[in-house]
DNA sequence: CGTTCAACCTTGTGATACAGTAGGTTTATC
DNA sequence: GATAAACCTACTGTATCACAAGGTTGAACG
C-alpha cells in the first residue's frame, strides 16, 4: 500500500489539532491518548509537521502543538507528502529517479497518469473536509 | 510507493506478448532478455498470470507463453491485482482488514474515495491502450 | 534559582516485504 | 532418449516500518 501508518496519523493528528477548540498548545501526551497513538513514535511525526511549519510548537510547561494556519489551508497532500517517503505510484516518478529509458517506456505514460490522478485528488481535499460538520 | 517493480514487470511482459505478432508461444529466456529482467524472477510473475489464465503456457520444447485474450480485454487494474500483494491505497482498505472503527473514522471516507479514483483509472484502461500505436 | 513540564535529538530493534538466486522436477517435442 | 521448456521449493541480502529507550534543551512558575 502506498500510505503507511505514519501519513496516517499525521493526518489524524492534524484532525486532532483542528477540533482542539481553544486554540492553546496541546501537548504531546494528550493527543497520543486521545488518538491511541504511541508517544514515541508520533513524536517523530509531530516533529517533521512541526520543521515544516505546519504546526506550531512551544517548548516548557504550558507547552505543546498547535495548528499555524486554519483548516481549510492544509490540503491532504501536502500533510502526505512530508510524512510519506513519497506518494508516487511507482518508483520511476520518485524524486532523483529520472529513468533514461522513460521516453520508449510504454507503461511510463500510464504511470504518469495514474500519479496525476491521485495528485489532483489529495490536493483538491483540505482539512476542513474531514472535520465533522457541526449543524 | 504503491506498485513494485513486481506489478510494472508483469504489465510490460503483457506488452511484449501483445506486441509478439506470430501468436505462437514465446519462450521464457526470450522475453526476459527482450525486457532485461532477470529470467529467474519473470519466472515466478508469471508462474501468477499462468495459474490465473491470463496468458497460456505449453510446456516442453516449442514451448513459452502468449496471451489468452485480445490485447483490448486485459484492464490495466487486471493484471496489477495479481502481481501485486494490494492496490488499496492504504491498509485499513485491505482484504481482511474491516477496522472496526471505520464507522467513527474522520479519515476512512477520504481513503474510500482515494482507492475509488485509482481503481477505475487502472480499470478504464486496457493493454491496448498502451501498445504503440502503427499508423 | 531551582523544579517541573514538555519538546527535541540520537540510537537500537523486531518484523515484514521486495528483488533476486539456486537447484531440482516434470512435461512436451523431435 | 536427448533436449527444451515450464514448474516448484527454498534460501538470502537489503530496506523500510513501527516502535522503544534514554538523554538534552528550553520555557514557565513557585
Amino acid at each position: 500500500m502506498m500510505i503507511s501508518t505514519r501519513g496516517r496519523y499525521a493526518l489524524r493528528v492534524m484532525l486532532d489539532l483542528a477540533m482542539d477548540e481553544t486554540g492553546s498548545y496541546v501537548p504531546l501526551d494528550r493527543i497520543a491518548r486521545r488518538e491511541g497513538i504511541s508517544e514515541k513514535y508520533l513524536e517523530s511525526i509531530l516533529a517533521v509537521l512541526s520543521r515544516a511549519g505546519l504546526v506550531q510548537a512551544l517548548r516548557g510547561k504550558g507547552g505543546g502543538y498547535k495548528l499555524s494556519r486554519a483548516p481549510e489551508e492544509y490540503p491532504i497532500g501536502e500533510v502526505l507528502r512530508l510524512t510519506e517517503k513519497t506518494l508516487a505510484p511507482v518508483s520511476c516518478l520518485e524524486a532523483g529517479m529520472d529513468c533514461p529509458q522513460a521516453a520508449e517506456c510504454p507503461t511510463f505514460p500510464l504511470w504518469q497518469g495514474l500519479d496525476k490522478v491521485i495528485d489532483e485528488y489529495l490536493m483538491a481535499h483540505t482539512l476542513q473536509d474531514l472535520l465533522p460538520k457541526k449543524v
